[in-house]
DNA sequence: CTATATGCAAACCATTTGCATTGAG
DNA sequence: CTCAATGCAAATGGTTTGCATATAG
């Protein structure tokens, strides 16, 4: 689904289509870096150099509350988003910060886990941590 | 390993043993409820009125550093801080933030995610979210 | 028209930093 | 004595909020 499609199904719901927010959203939906917010702003900013944080705070807000994007927040200082809103994995690097996809199976633990904590479990995340190829080049002994 | 002999270790390594450092790591050491920075801060205030919040980062910071507590960062306002150092899993609820341990044998995951990306991974987090057993009888519905 | 979104600036708030003073070793 | 730790206050930085203006529907 694209950017524009989804955005006309919001309609429905009280939101409104600004070509600000169909090039948060194209973007977010083209590219596989899981970027911040303020990499989101500098991009939108080519093609709407007016635009203002605010606004892609505002477009992230509503797209997650709509559960249309991840928000991955890491122990790092910001969070970054991701336009795939199904549960799937991540890998981490402790280096530079990069947030690669880990396409595996889902596992199924949450029964599990339900069973043992008394909670209603509604998702779970899995993360992995540890060096990216990169990182691991420029870095050989840590 | 309690809190007096961790804190006697460190000095080996340049750490000052001080009565807050005691008092803070006590908290973590005895506590199940992974507290945040402000939670340990007004535990030690009972003890020592006059402590700061400076005081409780810099040593929760020298603690992470010797991996003797975990950082926990979901996407929460702030972090909560763990005694135990081992790898192992918890439940948050999403209503009120409580953190429970989640005990069961850890995955071993990692090397089939290190094929499959190209990173070298040093770890890996697993969290499960949903609604602890008294949010879920004040809202059963939700 | 009218209500939501935008842009801008100020406010928030968890965490960090700077610095004079204290106190552990 | 000496240098790391403390307490305090100011600074930081990502994110949110308030408000006048613009604009989608």
């Amino acid at each position: 689904m694209d950017a524009v499609e989804l955005l006309r199904q919001l309609k429905g719901k009280g939101v409104r289509f600004t070509p600000q927010r169909q090039a948060i959203l194209e973007f977010l939906l083209e590219t596989k870096s899981h970027p911040t917010a303020e990499e989101i702003f500098q991009h939108v900013k080519e093609k709407f150099p007016g635009v203002s944080l605010g606004t892609i705070y505002n477009t992230l807000n509503m797209l997650k509350e709509h559960r249309h994007i991840l928000e991955l927040s890491y122990g790092d200082t910001s969070s970054r988003f991701d336009g795939n809103p199904e549960n799937h994995y991540h890998v981490v690097c402790s280096n530079c910060g990069k947030v690669v996809d880990y396409d595996r199976p889902l596992l199924h633990l949450e029964q599990e886990a339900s069973d043992a904590t008394g909670f209603r479990i509604d998702g779970h995340r899995l993360e992995f941590y540890g060096l990216c190829p990169d990182c691991r080049k420029r870095q050989p002994v840590h």
